[in-house]
RNA sequence: UCCUCGGUAGCUCAAUCGGCAGAGCGUGUGGCUGUUAACCACAAUGCUGCAGGUUCAAAUCCUGCCCGGGGAGCCA
């Protein structure tokens, strides 16, 4: 090997390794694992776009370089300089030639080894286990999803609204607020952006908003964290129908650019494709009175009047290989601003999305806000929330007044089902949960 | 908050009726010319979560506490 022709090598990556085919590479990254049988090395380099074996051969390169071998350990950095091969043997279909080897950092003891580790370890160690390719093919997915949340909202006219982190506002109930001290006065973490993307709309007639939002509610499920991102659209002049198209439309365009974009990702989860190609539209809609009725005959026994459980969206969503809506749910159980059903006053012009294999609600809150002013004040009463803190709201129904609606999609559980993760925990970098904060 | 299971080497776990603290992986040393969580040989590694109690003797039984996992409720 000559300084020349280590010179010609050009910076590549290794998920595009195949454009590079017997040329000299650079290869930037950390070596994930390696083997040897004496006189062939074998180095598996990853660059954070792929992994590839590197193969270092005695007979090939000079000894110093081949003694580097012994000095690496487990996610020591490394730049690699060698020719890239055809390789029938390699599961993607490329291997290196090793020319050079110059080491960037030796890693101490990796504490995440090549075997078998419990979850509380893991997530002691997330800010390593993100290295892991189940964890980054978790979290390519998410990219994925929130990419694809923007593109689906920006090509329908709806304007981004960045709403407020801290906020005076309490829109689900005080419990499962964090609060805050604002120079003295109360304030809390945002749990919803919901009001002031109404605000907006009566702006821009449609918008969304997209961040995190929290609750400090002390649940220990696989579908809650305590912060979480959260995307609310939010149209004037809209009504359930627009929720029910929307919901539909953003879902369908989520499964189809995850299954275009992340093929390699959903093939390192061994997620069952199938099941996510069957999603086709239009979703069946089932309203909650029919729904308690369905349950019943499955040997539920749920009343009209109680909430679904888990065990019961399971039982209800079974039936179907497609997300099912359940709309018109009882007053009691939604929120102040959801409009009464014209057609019977028991009901709420609402619905919810649940996913298919038992994954539960997907977007939740989709309903027709209410417009009237007198009704909206009745409602705030009735829930006994503190009307000064709602008194912008209430403006909103005093100066051009109109029907809207909107909906909630949790970013987590969205990546959750689509990527087959079986906890939202894996689905978000830092995932912040009851009892854990760090790292 | 409730129910349930657990805490033993860096990691994953064993340890029979209460009787010497064990293995695999990782780490270290040596070997091997195509390995795929490579393999083979040898070696080092322990406040058995914390505090107290019972006993000749406690990882093991009892009490309290701490920290996790799974589930429920609440929700997205």
């Amino acid at each position: 090997m000559t300084t020349n022709e280590t010179s010609a090598a050009k910076d590549a990556s290794i998920s595009n390794i195949q454009a590079f085919n017997e040329q000299d590479v650079i290869i930037k990254g950390w070596l994930h694992n390696k083997r040897s049988s004496g006189n062939i090395h074998f180095l598996l380099v990853r660059d954070g776009s792929g992994t590839i074996q590197c193969i270092v051969e005695k007979k090939k390169v000079p000894e110093n370089v081949f003694k580097i071998f012994d000095e690496l350990t487990q996610e020591s950095s490394l730049i690699v300089t060698g020719k890239v091969r055809k390789e029938p043997r390699s599961p993607i279909g490329y291997e290196i030639s090793v020319s050079n080897i110059e080491i960037v950092h030796i890693a101490q003891p990796f504490p995440i080894t090549p075997k078998e580790h419990g979850t509380a370890f893991l997530m002691d160690n997330r800010h390593l286990w993100l290295r892991s390719s189940k964890q980054r093919a978790i979290l390519k997915i998410r990219h994925t999803i929130v990419m694809a949340i923007y593109d689906y909202f920006n090509s329908r006219e709806f304007v981004l609204i960045n709403t407020p982190i801290l906020t005076a506002n309490a829109v689900e109930g005080t419990t499962s607020l964090f609060e805050v001290d604002f120079f003295g006065e109360k304030a809390y973490l945002s749990q919803s952006g919901q009001l002031y993307v109404e605000a907006a709309c009566m702006a821009f007639k449609n918008v969304y908003t997209f961040g995190p939002t929290f609750r400090a509610e002390k649940s220990k499920t696989r579908k809650h964290l305590n912060e979480f991102w959260m995307v609310e659209p939010e149209m004037a002049f809209g009504t359930l129908d627009d929720v029910f198209t929307h919901e539909e439309g953003l879902i369908m365009h989520l499964v189809n650019e995850v299954l275009s974009k992340n093929q390699d990702d959903l093939a390192v989860l061994e997620r069952n494709t199938d099941v996510l190609k069957k999603i086709q539209p239009p979703f069946p809609r089932i309203a909650y009175s029919d729904a308690i009725v369905t349950l019943q005959k499955k040997g539920s026994p749920i009343k009209w009047g109680d909430d679904l459980g888990a065990d019961e969206e399971t039982l209800l969503a079974q039936d179907y290989d497609t997300p099912l809506f359940v709309h018109r749910y009882p007053k009691a159980m939604t929120s102040f601003y959801m409009v009464p059903d014209p057609e019977d006053d028991r009901l709420t012009m609402n619905v919810d999305l649940l996913g298919p294999e038992g994954y539960g609600e997907i977007i939740g809150g989709g309903s027709e806000r209410i417009s009237s002013l007198e009704l909206l004040e009745q409602r705030i009463e009735e829930h006994k929330l503190p009307r000064h803190v709602f008194e912008w709201y209430l403006d909103l129904r005093r100066y051009g007044s109109v029907p809207h609606c909107g909906f909630g999609m949790g970013l987590e559980r969205a990546v959750a089902w689509l990527s087959g993760a079986s906890h939202v925990r894996e689905t978000i970098p830092f995932p912040r949960m009851y009892y854990r904060l760090t790292p």
